[in-house]
RNA sequence: GGCCCCGUCGUCUAGCGGUUAGGACACGGCCCUUUCAAGGCCGCGACACGGGUUCGAUUCCCGUCGGGGUCACCA
């Protein structure tokens, strides 16, 4: 059989996080490869020096790994080690005269950009005829210069599997640049040389490269190289704004809320700076732009300062959601169904499922808002029908990257247990934020005010007279285990002509501060007796009225 | 602004000339309930607009409007 086996590849720029777009790219270069038993590869782009870290490398495979993405090659393609390459077919295209050096210096095409703005059309570059002198000069100044591809000035269309018949007018064509003065190839010529050389048969990518494919079909004609099939996928959109939905959205909500809290607080941004530590002017200049980002050590100290938390902003990489704690594949299957869909009205789908089911011909073309509420759901579906084994491993890849959170004192056990009593929950954040008061030492345990106020204080102090009450009973129950316990607290209620909540609430309030826990017989069996009479005592001390 | 692409409930979408326009999420109501959830039942809710083509347009064509993407020595 000499049927030839579909290619596909994700290829990132390792300059941070993976973040959901470049997430769904993947699964559908992976779910392609997969569903027609090809090959799916990983090549790292980082053609630019400045911004590629090694530690974004890491990252990137990290939450790769995560995911459950896993890629064919062995060897990771580094576009970085592969200089000599790239430099021996640019030196070709040079001799050959399909490519040229170009020297304008950065302001001077600076200036081109502007004019072309001012007559309201776009940016074109195109070749400049240059005399054998000049360019002598500019040799001899050793003057850096790029080189630029001539592109042949022709009308160009190709065939995408969604989008359908591309064009491009020939008075829309411009020579761009293939290599730049640092000698590195651009993203453009590095594309085109890797998918050939490594045999890509499918480049399935955001439709925000659409336009860049008629210089990568130029790049392909120039070289010799057969053209693969392409498909564009719609753009992910933010649900407010419907525009694409980028890492600055984080930041754009940092910059909104510290905006309102300096006019709520009446602060000026020399106070805010004192306060977090940073410079006024850095701040200054952040607040006024919105193209400038903080970094990530300075936003945790902002949003620390004007009282933002974690979950307040909108995850928006991969690692977000893992540290709120979604499943991965759930997230993987909301992923699939933003511009894909399998025909029908199914939703809920396995990896093997959605390999099986995908096909390019159901992608959409329209761009697709993501919905954080819809994933919601789907995580707390997937997590209704996960087996046991899976939640607990899924609950401590959250505690992994959470390393803060009270449930890390747990034992395997006892997070089994935690995680049947909350079940129902959406995300291991809930899971977390419900059950947390049960792993605090008792004397860590901090009373909420609008808690107290509500089911302890209200009434007379209705709810302390039953702590008080109770704390004899809960004595004598024997044994200490969630049944006999629930049974205890139910006729106490009943003896007295209370309902349930009258007497639960206030127990609720007294082990954990807060008036909401797993149930109460559970939860008090996790606590333990001697630490429920502990805080029940601590904390009818502490807000009784008398105590202040 | 130039160029490219897109346009079914608030959101993701099914539909591929004749349907009571279907599902999911969200939302509203009821039920369940010791808190918070989860769950069950019911409900609200869409073919952007204007022309054609056709016996018949959500569906095909054109225009208008609206939205997005892109215009780098970033990828």
């Amino acid at each position: 059989m000499t049927q030839s086996t579909l290619v596909t590849r994700f290829a990132p720029s390792p300059t941070g996080f993976l973040h959901v777009g470049g997430a769904r790219t993947a699964l559908f270069n992976w779910l392609l490869a997969r569903k027609h038993g090809g090959r799916y590869l990983l090549r790292i782009e980082d053609t630019d020096l400045a911004r590629s870290t090694q530690q974004a490398v890491d990252q990137l495979l990290d939450d790769l790994r995560w995911l459950g993405l896993d890629h064919d090659n062995a060897e990771l393609v580094f576009q970085s080690r592969r200089l000599s390459v790239y430099n021996a077919l640019i030196e070709r295209l040079l001799v050959e005269g399909k490519a040229y050096k170009a020297y304008e210096t950065r302001e001077e095409l600076e200036a081109l950009q502007k004019q072309a703005e001012r007559e309201k059309r776009g940016f074109l570059y195109r070749r400049r005829d240059l005399s054998a002198e000049s360019i002598k000069q500019y040799e001899a100044e050793s003057r850096p210069a790029v080189v630029r591809l001539a592109m042949p000035v022709r009308d160009y269309s190709f065939g995408d599997e969604v989008l359908g018949e591309i064009k491009l007018q020939a008075n829309q064509v411009d020579d761009f640049v293939i290599r730049k003065t640092d000698g590195m190839p651009t993203y453009h010529f590095a594309v085109v040389v890797d998918d050939a050389e490594m045999g890509v048969t499918h480049v399935v990518r955001g439709q925000e490269h659409t336009l860049n494919t008629f210089k990568h079909i130029a790049l392909q004609a120039a070289l010799g190289y057969d053209r693969p099939v392409y498909a564009h996928l719609p753009v992910i959109l933010n649900k407010d704004d419907g525009k694409k939905m980028g890492k600055r959205d984080r930041d754009k909500k940092i910059r909104v809320a510290t905006h309102n809290w300096l006019k709520n607080k009446q602060q000026t941004v020399t106070q805010l700076a004192s306060y977090c530590g940073l410079s006024a002017g850095r701040l200054e200049s952040w607040l006024a732009t919105d193209t400038q980002q903080l970094d990530l050590s300075e936003q945790v100290l902002v949003m620390q300062t004007v009282g933002l938390r974690e979950s307040d902003l909108p995850e928006i990489l991969v690692n977000d959601f893992r540290r709120n704690g979604y499943l991965p594949e759930a997230l993987l299957n909301f992923l699939a169904l933003l511009g894909w869909n399998p025909g029908d009205n199914r939703e809920k789908m396995t990896m093997a499922e959605m390999t099986e089911l995908f096909d390019l011909t159901g992608v959409n073309k329209a761009g697709a808002k993501f919905d954080r509420d819809k994933l919601a759901a789907f995580n707390t579906a997937a997590a209704a029908g996960a087996t046991s084994d899976r939640l607990l491993a899924g609950l401590k890849d959250y505690l992994a990257v959470n390393p803060e959170s009270p449930l890390n004192r747990a034992s395997d056990d006892q997070l089994l247990a935690t995680l049947s009593m909350c079940a129902g929950f959406r995300i291991f954040r809930d899971v977390e934020e419900k059950a947390r008061g049960l792993f605090l030492h008792d004397e860590e345990v901090v009373y909420q005010p609008e808690a107290v106020e509500k089911v302890l204080r209200k009434n007379n102090g209705e709810g302390l007279g039953v702590l008080k009450l109770i704390h004899a009973m809960l004595e004598t129950i024997d044994p200490w285990s969630h049944e006999p316990i629930e049974q205890a607290v139910k006729s106490f209620a009943e003896n007295r002509q209370l309902g349930l909540g009258k007497v639960a609430q206030p127990l609720r309030v007294a082990i954990t501060g807060t008036s909401v826990s797993p149930p109460i017989g559970q939860s008090l069996e996790m606590i333990g007796r001697e630490s429920t009479l502990r805080r029940v005592q601590r904390c009818i001390d502490q807000t009784a009225p008398s105590a202040g």
